[in-house]
DNA sequence: GTTCATCTCCTAATTCATTCGTAGATTAAA
DNA sequence: TTTAATCTACGAATGAATTAGGAGATGAAC
């Protein structure tokens, strides 16, 4: 069978918290990224996902002495948008609505809470 | 490096999907998955992914004629709150709060809708 | 009964994500 | 200047996900 080429949007789980560790400390070399992650991964490892994620326009990076300094290019923001798209497209047929109400019956969010958000965000549009 | 063992809770997306056709149509040989999926899969292809499914423990199945015919083990409810609580914790640092205000933030939902919601919800708690 | 379709089992190829090692260059230290 | 540390490039191994072909059994159609 023949190779597709998706430029998939949504990041694995690795790629993710590297990516977290670029936006809560800004551009980073490899060196510094290494110590910020939860697993003990080889200097090479994270070399190779900075890579991947190079290629896949993820990040950019620039020289810094001897080293390449990577900043993400995509933003958090971006990002976690896409995320919850692409589960609520495969998951829940597109639809948010189910989402939500799939947070409420297991019990990962409140009906108080659901609503005192509701409320903070009804407010802040107003002005 | 070693293999690690981890018996995932969440489906890959082609796991998903067939997951969905089991759960709308119920017990199902691959035969009638087969042209329920999207996406135009050879009968082999359907029938490794039921068996990865089966192997593990995602699906059960049982004689029936010549064919087998694939039953779901896990609800829909369960994995869907599964692929939730995994998207909060990787993406959202475990704050279901956070997942929804992305949701307004990227115009998936709009405050109304939200509003809407939890007056149901807190309706039907009422009871 | 021969042919055809269907179904299972086994096998295998491909791609992607994750994981590092080694080699070589370059800089810093002694 | 030799040595040690640091960094990049390249390659590669592993495992999981996805894709499917072929052999053989069996039931249906003629």
């Amino acid at each position: 069978m023949p190779a597709r080429n998706k430029v998939k949007r949504t990041l694995t789980p690795l790629e993710l918290e590297i990516m977290q560790v670029l936006w809560e400390n800004g551009a980073s070399t490899v060196t510094e990224v290494v110590p910020k992650l939860k697993a003990e991964l080889a200097y090479t490892t994270v070399q190779t996902m900075l890579m991947v994620l190079l290629r896949k326009g993820k990040v950019k990076r620039t020289q810094d002495g001897r080293a390449f300094r990577y900043r993400p290019v995509v933003s958090r923001e971006r990002a976690s948008g896409n995320a919850v798209e692409d589960l609520v497209r495969r998951m829940f047929g597109g639809s948010p609505e189910a989402l939500l109400m799939a947070m409420v019956d297991t019990r990962q969010i409140t009906a108080q809470e659901l609503e005192r958000l509701a409320k903070k965000v009804a407010a802040a549009e107003q002005q």
